[in-house]
DNA sequence: GACGGATTTGAATACGAATTCATCGATGCG
DNA sequence: CGCATCGATGAATTCGTATTCAAATCCGTC
């Protein structure tokens, strides 16, 4: 059953083609009257706009390309559900790019180009390198969430620096003086920035940095073996760069016996649903999730650009049990 | 920096739009050497068809609707992950539509009919009742993923039955008999398929089910919650509907000092990642997701639709700790 | 060397809605 | 009451590519 046509229905009820599209789009002029009949017909006839046909004159397709790569670490997830949620609220679509590390990334990405997206929204903090990045939103409008770039692209994230900070700050207030860092991917912007501030802040604090590692991916295998060999070291505490490496850690250092935070206290990063779990009750630095993605929704939509865009959100320490004992001894 | 258009190009190397237009299109009438040439040109001068437009002519958008609601269960990032993936290998864009169970899901959904999506892909066990989903997919390819219909939509599913049965035949076989049960949504079809299966098998080994729980949501909380209530029936073994259940009920025996699996044995379904991580160790039933898409895919491409379709992929029991003791005891 | 068939190419048109331009009518003002 | 304006409407054109149809070219064969 095929979806009738705008010229048709205006045939049906004695109007012309261009009456039914203006009915159709708001703020064109029309008398309401008239726009009130033909929206009457096209419900009883079951007439929509083709969005496609009309992608081709307006230029515009309301869709966004979202570019993702590591769904299996569920910061992501609660980031996109909200991300597409969001952008459904403003009558955008979601096309999305799910990159694998194996194919030519240009080769999945054609499709922002040829598809005509209005913008593209990359969240995939690995992967894309910057030339890459540039060659996917060349003359589209874009928005990098959570990852920086050297590139002229506005860029929303929280604010790394401040979290690392409160990290240590809280690990000092606790009496911790020998830390560890496990890293995830070291060579991410967003990591350095995140270990930068973090080794700066300790020594601020004289605090000693007693050991980094990284396995170079952001997952429980890797914050697992990290705090292992971590542990050779003697820290008192670790912080780990996302809370899947930390729970990772969680267990690890559970399966060493080691006691948590007793011996050894444990923060991570995000701020992801499990960190909330009784059995980990981690203490992380709460990335501002929703106000990340109504940032990165926000800058995609005016284009208010003057000049290189960098919004920086504060997110929330949040204290558990990893750190701070049940009964509220450290 | 505009895109230039084939006739443009044409212009420029002196050949037709029509000649651009075929060297872009395989099987079409056109010399070796003249496609050649064209492609040559399209590198040169940075071609690029634009798919819009040939949406129009050709009727196909190569885009798939995707209908997920309930991201925060890592099972549907994994099965997400491999969708996504699996169509872009099949030159396919996946359009995400994110339902929120708040606002109209048919509003949500109009962009499914108005962008003319070649099929819809609906993984999103709960939310849509038969009617929008009959209404949502009308006119155009669809598959139900992991999801059970009334209407004539082709579904691949996982072999709940197996998968039930093969909890209580393993839950037998290390000596349990009061089993107790955790659902999560227990109108969905799936949901009862998978409880009413395992209902019968416990019968028919003559074991008893002491117990059946919900709180209506497939998360770690009601998990928890329904592992607790279930204690008072003094259950030596708990099936969870899925894995997120399961590992909030862990989480919550581990609390209740209750160990598992000496006192309560545990059983969950899907084989998330977390199922693995040593701490849960989660025996479980696998479901073969990279089978589902697969499948699911084979299915939107072709239609060789001879009648109702649904396809029930087995799984595979995968045995950890938490029914069988590191140890090996039970 | 001419003819038939197959292959290659170009011109023209279609796809469905948005928009420009012209027309028409009504309204306001002098 | 006439003219200028503005609002509402329709006809025609446009967007960029696929495809149909016809023209042109090529090939081998007799």
């Amino acid at each position: 059953m095929r979806q009738i046509t705008s010229r048709e229905l205006a045939a049906l009820i004695g109007v012309s083609q261009s009456a039914v599209s203006r009915a159709f789009t708001p703020g064109s002029s029309i008398s309401p009257p008239l726009r009130e009949r033909i929206l009457k017909a096209a419900g009883e006839f079951g007439y929509q706009p083709n969005a496609i046909a009309s992608m081709l004159t307006t230029k515009r397709t309301n869709m966004v390309g979202v570019v993702v790569s590591d769904m299996r670490n569920p910061f992501y997830p609660a980031l996109i559900e909200r991300l597409t949620q969001g952008l459904q609220r403003a009558g955008l679509q979601s096309l999305l790019f799910n990159i694998t590390p194996g194919a030519s990334i240009e080769e999945q990405l054609v499709a922002i180009r040829t598809y005509n997206v209005d913008a593209v929204l990359v969240i995939s903090a690995t992967v894309l390198n910057e030339r890459t990045l540039v060659w996917a939103t060349e003359g589209r409008r874009a928005v990098l969430l959570n990852r920086l770039t050297d590139a002229d692209i506005p860029t929303v994230c929280c604010d790394n620096v401040a979290g690392a900070r409160a990290i240590v700050d809280h690990f000092h207030a606790i009496g911790r003086r020998r830390v560890g860092y496990v890293a995830g991917l070291s060579r991410t912007a967003v990591a350095q920035e995140r270990h930068g501030a973090f080794a700066a802040r300790l020594a601020e604090r004289g605090m000693q940095l007693v050991g980094t590692v990284s396995h170079e991916a952001y997952d429980h295998g890797s914050g697992r073996r990290g705090a292992i060999e971590l542990l050779a070291n003697k820290p008192d505490a670790i912080f780990f760069a996302s809370d899947i490496l930390a729970l990772g850690g969680l267990d690890a250092l559970a399966e060493a016996g080691v006691s948590v935070p007793q011996d050894v206290a444990v923060a991570g990063f995000d701020d992801i649903d499990m960190a909330a779990w009784p059995i980990y009750a981690l203490t992380t630095y709460r990335q501002p999730m929703t106000a990340l993605v109504e940032e990165a929704i926000a800058l995609l939509t005016p284009a208010e650009r003057e000049g290189p865009v960098r919004r920086s959100l504060a997110g929330e320490l949040v204290v558990r049990a990893s750190t701070v004992g049940r009964d509220g001894a450290a």
